[in-house]
DNA sequence: CCGGATCCGTTTCGATACTG
DNA sequence: CAGTATCGAAACGGATCCGG
């Protein structure tokens, strides 16, 4: 299995996409909890996604650090605690997120549309923006 | 591991995806040989996913139609064979698929950033209506 | 030939238990 | 709290076989 996939447009054009963060799916869990909640820390990460193993959680953390797509970091006060934090890179997502966000509401997920959902289609660079500004802002607390 | 995530957004929404399909990557690179190419039968497949395998391949299109994203039919004039095609719901994945490309394009993949890539992320909106619009016509011309 | 289905050795995953 | 170790279960991939 190849990291990213390169094939020919008819126009003759590669179109190619990175599959080994999107491929997976607690891989895509972590970074929406990353990016559209507060979950920071490995246990947060274990009640958020919902049924993740320790170790699968640990193996993932490890990828998305290697990828450059979050940081780790310790807590100056309390030691014990590790914060994880999306680097801009990772921020880049926030776009296909919401896309598969706003397509799951509408094709998958039976809840009642929820106004996030509805903000995230009629107002998709408004919502973006303000995601990534929160994000910068958290930046300069830490 | 559930087929979809719902978790509360801190303003107490849930904010669900939708992980069978784009939680695994054979299901991501078929979708977008057939959202982007003109791929369509189980040959095309197999040597534009380059290198997967044939039960791999039989098993994604199996669940991709029972999950309403393909159809299956049989060509009236060659019996032998079948082509696949998205659905109205599988179109609606091109979105998703758009912004993950440009999101490879900046930050994985190292091929020289191709005009199509140039396209998707300036006129975002008018590629993905040239988009649904070829697909519509060759619904006719089928 | 095309479009798969089946079998099988290998890898990976994931639940639980355990440790610092 | 933040992870490792272990081990059975599942998925993968390669090859081969089969029906039209």
């Amino acid at each position: 299995m190849p990291k990213s996939e390169s094939v020919k447009h008819r126009s003759g054009c590669p179109i190619s996409i990175a599959l080994e963060l999107v491929g997976d799916p607690w891989t895509l869990l972590i970074v929406r909890d990353l990016m559209f909640k507060d979950k920071k820390t490995f246990g947060e990460f274990l009640n958020g996604g919902e049924g993740i193993a320790t170790n699968i959680l640990s193996d993932r953390l490890a990828r998305l650090e290697r990828a450059g797509i979050v940081t780790r970091q310790r807590d100056v006060a309390d030691a014990r605690k590790v914060g994880y934090r999306l680097t801009d890179k990772g921020m880049d997502l926030a776009p296909v997120l919401v896309d598969l966000v706003v397509w799951s509401a509408k094709h998958e997920v039976t809840d009642a549309p929820a106004p996030v959902v509805r903000e995230m289609r009629l107002r998709r660079d408004g919502f973006l923006k303000q995601v990534r500004q929160a994000w910068r802002k958290e930046a300069k607390d830490a």
